[in-house]
DNA sequence: TGACTATATGATTATATACTCACATAATAA
DNA sequence: TTATTATGTGAGTATATAATCATATAGTCA
């Protein structure tokens, strides 16, 4: 049986992951692997409106995936662990994983 | 700017992503990392119901996270890539990044 | 001061997700 | 065959999330 201990962890750790599951979060978090970034810029890479990057942000931001400086109008976000970019050798190896599985399918068919 | 490309490569990672952004799924995959389990024993040890258990099974496999084989009556579930508890690692760094910054600013009042 | 710019947030709507209950399916054993 | 057990799924409800628009806030510069 689950010990409450390792529910609250599982808890805290699926709200790290729902920060990151989601398509404009991921190709922000890429975005700024190579460095910080203000709202402005990333809104115009990722092509949404700023608001609705701002709220991305904000999600990112409160579950610690993120963080921001102010530095005049502008709103820096960097990113705040960068092991959160292990999170992507991980995805990308079940992908290769699916891919690998298809071309057998195929191959069998 | 965002290439067609990336995209769909970002929108396939949030879904795995997804796929695993849940205590409940999360308690699933920790639980299956020391061996493969039947939707019975998953259900009784993270303490829900089996349809609900039986569920969130199939989102997972349909990510590519599990998967399964029968058994008889049963249905058997394992993790599918082992890398996925790389995953857990990430996540686990990100809290303790977050505990050791509440440590700093609690040593700060 | 007022105009401008960057960002955040309230309110709304649309959509997605999780859970429960009831029922369907399928394998097994009597 | 019937009864039993494990699992999956449809339908309904409740809740969470995402996107948009309008507006608020706050820093900058003329």
């Amino acid at each position: 049986m689950l010990t409450k201990k390792k529910q609250l962890l599982f808890e805290k750790q699926a709200e790290i992951a729902k920060a990151i599951a989601h398509p404009l979060r991921i190709a922000i978090v890429d975005f700024l692997k190579d460095g910080q970034q203000c709202v402005c810029d990333i809104a115009e890479y990722v092509g949404s409106e700023r608001s609705n990057v701002s709220r991305h942000l904000s999600v990112m931001v409160n579950a610690g995936v993120l963080e921001y400086r102010k530095e005049g109008l502008k709103v820096i976000y960097r990113l705040r662990t960068p092991c959160i970019l292990d999170f992507f050798a991980c995805v990308t190896g079940v992908l290769k994983q699916q891919a690998k599985d298809n071309q057998k399918l195929l191959a069998a068919l």
